[in-house]
RNA sequence: GGCCACGUGGCGGAGUGGUUACGCAGAGGUCUGCAAAACCUCGUACCCCGGUUCAAUUCCGGGCGUGGCCUCCA
């Protein structure tokens, strides 16, 4: 399950400007996340819930909060109270005093604590809202997470994932709006944080100009002057642990293309097994253990070359993994077409002066195919060749 | 200022109280007209300073560095 949260200031004032509904506004860009999502090889959600069609059950949790005195109303506000809740800060491991003597915290006078958190907030007669028992409003950012987790996945479930800049305040509020309606039940078994992304080893940002989207990364040639296909960027982010911060690097995806191209030519258009291979799985089932899984990858493709059987399980776990679907090696190279027929031309011309031992000729005739990017073989059953990586 | 995370060989990147993954790059070899591919061989790294221990990269304390969070404000 992946939420969709439609509702939120920005979005309210921007529909208000342009007099357009939410669902108009949020539509197109929900289309290109999951578009972009899928590109990357990511199964669609199962469910995929937008705030604006959990309305009720947000009021009605905040209500449940009231009634369990966890949260009250002031000023047209309804507030979480932290003080209510003695595990607050068990998530990102803060403690209530420390945070409020961190003096950032904005005391808004009809707060009982700065660390208050809201819950239902008025809107102004001319303002996108919703009604309720305290009046005409809108979701503060948060309960709308707990409230789409509990309609469709019950009061506790397995796995919560989530950016590491979201512990503090979302899920750490998530977690006490939950507990706090469900009586102490945990929201979530696990939590699963990913690790920051930087590029070219700083961290992105508009100002710095590198910001760059998923979407530029697939169709323009901004980023080390290619395009780059969705599994070069799936395994170039597998080989690091989902925890641990990760440098994208124009580097990292050539390597990581090279790497794939290997294995795109030792495995198209040979069959796969049904199963994906076992100690890859178990590293996988250790914390989600990617690039240990990869080195086992890594020795399994040493060994597939005269193995049939391991070549099978290899291109059975690639795929698993939503890296390799049969592609040839040049379908990793985005945007880039070769003159097959001119190829095939120049490696006949190069044949014939071998043939004749002007080996002069023949490097010159390979060096002519380098600058087009093809790189030439000389086999036992003659020349082949490739696209280079 | 407070809190949190991270700091591993040339690069990327796991992991572990002692026998030192894995990939890339690099070196040597077989092979080749030359190459490439393939195959074989080669890397004793873990930010700094203390401490605990028979033994620390791995635990504890301190420091430095990098990154994140610490604002819903109608």
């Amino acid at each position: 399950m992946r939420n969709i949260t439609d509702v939120e200031d920005k979005i309210i004032a921007r529909a208000t400007e342009r007099g357009v509904s939410i669902r108009d506004l949020t539509e197109g860009t929900a289309k290109i996340y999951q578009e972009d999502a899928l590109a990357l090889g990511n199964l669609p959600p199962t469910l995929e819930p937008r705030v604006t069609d959990t309305m009720p059950e947000i009021v009605a949790m905040i209500a449940k909060l009231v009634a369990n005195n966890h949260a009250y109303v002031a000023e047209g506000h309804v507030l979480f109270d932290v003080a209510s809740d003695a595990d607050y800060g068990k998530l990102s491991r803060r403690a209530l005093d420390e945070m409020i003597s961190g003096a950032r915290v904005e005391v808004a006078p009809y707060k009982k604590s700065p660390m208050d958190f809201v819950l239902w907030k008025p809107s102004h007669a001319t303002m996108i809202g919703w009604d309720s028992p305290w009046g005409r409003g809108r979701p503060g950012w948060h309960i709308e997470c707990s409230a789409m987790g509990e309609k469709h996945l019950g009061e506790t479930f397995d796995i919560h994932a989530g950016g590491i800049d979201l512990i503090f305040p979302h899920h750490e509020n998530e977690i006490a709006q939950s507990e706090g309606a469900h009586h102490g039940r945990p929201i979530a078994n696990y939590w699963m944080h990913n690790g920051f992304l930087q590029v070219e080893g700083e961290k992105m940002s508009k100002s710095l100009g590198n910001f760059i989207t998923i979407r530029e990364l697939l169709a323009e040639k901004v980023f080390g002057g290619q395009q780059w296909h969705g599994k070069v960027m799936r395994l170039a982010m597998l080989g690091t642990h989902y925890r641990q911060p990760t440098d994208w690097t124009v580097e990292r995806l050539l390597q990581t293309r090279a790497t794939l191209m290997d294995w795109a030519r030792l495995l198209h258009g040979t069959p796969a097994t049904d199963d994906p291979h076992d100690e890859f799985l178990a590293a996988l089932s250790d914390d989600l253990n990617t690039p240990a899984a990869l080195a086992v990858l890594h020795g399994l493709f040493a060994t597939a070359r005269s193995n049939a059987a391991d070549r099978a399980r290899l291109k059975r776990t690639l795929n698993f993994l939503g890296v390799y679907n049969d592609e040839k090696d040049a379908d990793f190279i985005v945007g880039q077409t070769i003159d097959a027929a001119a190829v095939e031309a120049l490696i006949a011309k190069r044949i014939a002066a071998r043939k004749a031992k002007d080996f002069k000729e023949a490097d010159r005739l390979r060096a002519e195919l380098t600058t087009m990017g093809v790189a030439i073989e000389d086999g036992p059953s003659g020349t082949t060749w490739k696209v280079m990586s």
